[in-house]
DNA sequence: CGTGGTTTTGATCATAATCAACGTCTGTGG
DNA sequence: CCACAGACGTTGATTATGATCAAAACCACG
C-alpha cells in the first residue's frame, strides 16, 4: 500500500518540474499527492479517452507521446496536438462533462489519471495548484493561438520549419537532444496536423534534406542547421 | 455610489445567463458583484489590451464586438477570434501574466473589467464559480480545436459557410435573427481568420449569393438558404 | 462632396492537392 | 530465421484551388 502510494506520488515523480506539481513547495507537494487517482499504462494506438465519452479526469503523461484527434460528422479527421512527458490531457472535456476528441498513444505509454473534482477540490485550498490548473488552460489556448496562425499564414515550408523546431524544443526541455528526434507519428498524422498532405510532407522534408537543412532516416531527424529552420518560420529575423 | 454599484452588478445584468453568471443561485449571483471592478467604454479600433502588456484583469463584453488578433514578430497577422456580449477575453494572458495577442473592437463597445485576482479568491470561495471559470476556459480550447479543423482541413467555401453559420447561430443565441447579420468587420479580417485573402472571401460571397444562399449587401447578409451552407460545411450529412 | 478605405471582379500564377506507381520497412507466422 | 503482407514513405506528372496583381466601383465619413 504505502509502496503504491509513493508509486504514483508527484512529490517522487521526476517530472515534478515540468507537471501538475510546477511552482509549489514542499508542502503543497505533500498535499497534491492525493490528486493523482492511479496510473495506467496505455498501448500504442490505443486511447485513453474518445469523443463522446463522460469526462471525469484529466491525465497527466509519465511516459510516452499521443496525439489529439477530431474526427467531424462527416469523417474529416484533424490531428488537434501532440502530446509528450508531463502535458496534460482531457481539458476539452472540462465544458460539457464530455471528450470531444481523442487522445491516442502514439507509443506504448504511462499516464497519472487525476479525477477533476479532486483537482477541483485542491485548487479550492492551495493557491498555487489553483493558478496552476488556470495556468494550464491558458497555455492550452495560448498554444493553440499559435496553431491558428501557422494553419491560417503560413506556408507548406514555414509549416513543417515551425513543426520540427517546436518539436525538438520541448524533447530538449525534457533531456533530449537538442539536435535528433524521433518522429512517434507518420507522415499522414504530421500533415493532419499541418493542414498538409502526407505527400507534401514527404516532399518538404527532402527539400530540406536536399537543402542541408536536416538529415532524414524514415523517422529519424537530425536538423543540422537550426538557423536555416528558424529563419524560414520567421523570414523577416533571417 | 450605490447607483454606481447597481449599474456594474451581475445580478442585474441582462448578459447573465450567457456571462459569469451562468448557474449561480440568487445568493451567489449577490456575491459575485463583487467581481467586477468597473465598466469601461471602447472605442472602435481601439484595444483593451495589446500583446506584452501585463495581464490584470479578464474583460466581459457587454455591448459591441471585439477581434483578437496575433502580431507575429515578421509580421503576420491572424484573428484567432470575433467576440460578442458575454464573451470573455484576456484568457490568453493568465499564463505568462502577459497579454499575447489585441483585443479590438470593432465597434464602439462596454466592457465589464474583472480584477483576475478577485476572480481566483471567489471561485475558492463558491465552488459554481470555480466549476464555471473551468468552464468557460475549456470552452474557449473546445472553439480552438474547431477552428483548427477548419483551417486544416475545409476549403474555402467550407470555410465562410462554417463561419456564416457560427457568427448567426451566436447572435441568435442573444436575441438576434437567425437569418440576417451585419457583419461588424472587413473581407480582410474575415480572411485572416479563416486563412483566406480578402480577394477569396469576396468572391465566395458573391458565388454563394449567385447560387441564392445568400443575399450579400456589403456588411449586411441575409442567409436565404440555411440548409445548403450546412450542407457546404458537412458534406456528408446533406 | 471629395478622399481614403473597402469591396468587387478579372486575368494570371504559385502552391499544394491529387492521382499514380514504386520502394522500403516492420512485424508476424511459417 | 526468412518470407511475406501490409503499412508507410518517396517521387513524378498533372490538376485544382486559392493567391497575387491589377483596375475599377462603391461607400462612409469627415
Amino acid at each position: 500500500m504505502i509502496r503504491q502510494n509513493i508509486q504514483i506520488a508527484c512529490s517522487s515523480c521526476s517530472l515534478r518540474e515540468l507537471c501538475m506539481p510546477v511552482g509549489l513547495d514542499a508542502d503543497e507537494l505533500q498535499r497534491i499527492d492525493r490528486i493523482v487517482g492511479s496510473r495506467q499504462k496505455v498501448k500504442r494506438k490505443e486511447s485513453i479517452f474518445q469523443n463522446g465519452e463522460r469526462f471525469t479526469s484529466l491525465y497527466a503523461i509519465r511516459t510516452g507521446m499521443f496525439k489529439t484527434r477530431l474526427v467531424s460528422e462527416d469523417g474529416r479527421d484533424q490531428v488537434t496536438g501532440f502530446q509528450m512527458a508531463g502535458e496534460i490531457l482531457g481539458l476539452d472535456g472540462i465544458v460539457n462533462s464530455r471528450h470531444t476528441c481523442d487522445a491516442v498513444a502514439l507509443e506504448d505509454s504511462e499516464v497519472c489519471v487525476m479525477p477533476f473534482d479532486r483537482v477541483e477540490a485542491l485548487s479550492r485550498e492551495i493557491t498555487s495548484l489553483q493558478r496552476h490548473v488556470h495556468r494550464i488552460m491558458s497555455r492550452e489556448i495560448v498554444r493553440e493561438h499559435g496553431v491558428m496562425l501557422l494553419l491560417g499564414s503560413m506556408r507548406a515550408e514555414e509549416r513543417l520549419a515551425a513543426f520540427l523546431l517546436n518539436l525538438v524544443q520541448r524533447l530538449h526541455a525534457r533531456g533530449f537532444s537538442r539536435s535528433e528526434l524521433v518522429l512517434r507519428m507518420t507522415r499522414e498524422e504530421i500533415g493532419s496536423y499541418l493542414g498538409l498532405k502526407l505527400e507534401t510532407v514527404s516532399r518538404t522534408l527532402s527539400k530540406f534534406a536536399d537543402d542541408g537543412i536536416v538529415e532524414v532516416q524514415h523517422r529519424n531527424v537530425r536538423i543540422v542547421d537550426a538557423e536555416a529552420l528558424r529563419s524560414l518560420v520567421n523570414p523577416s529575423a533571417a
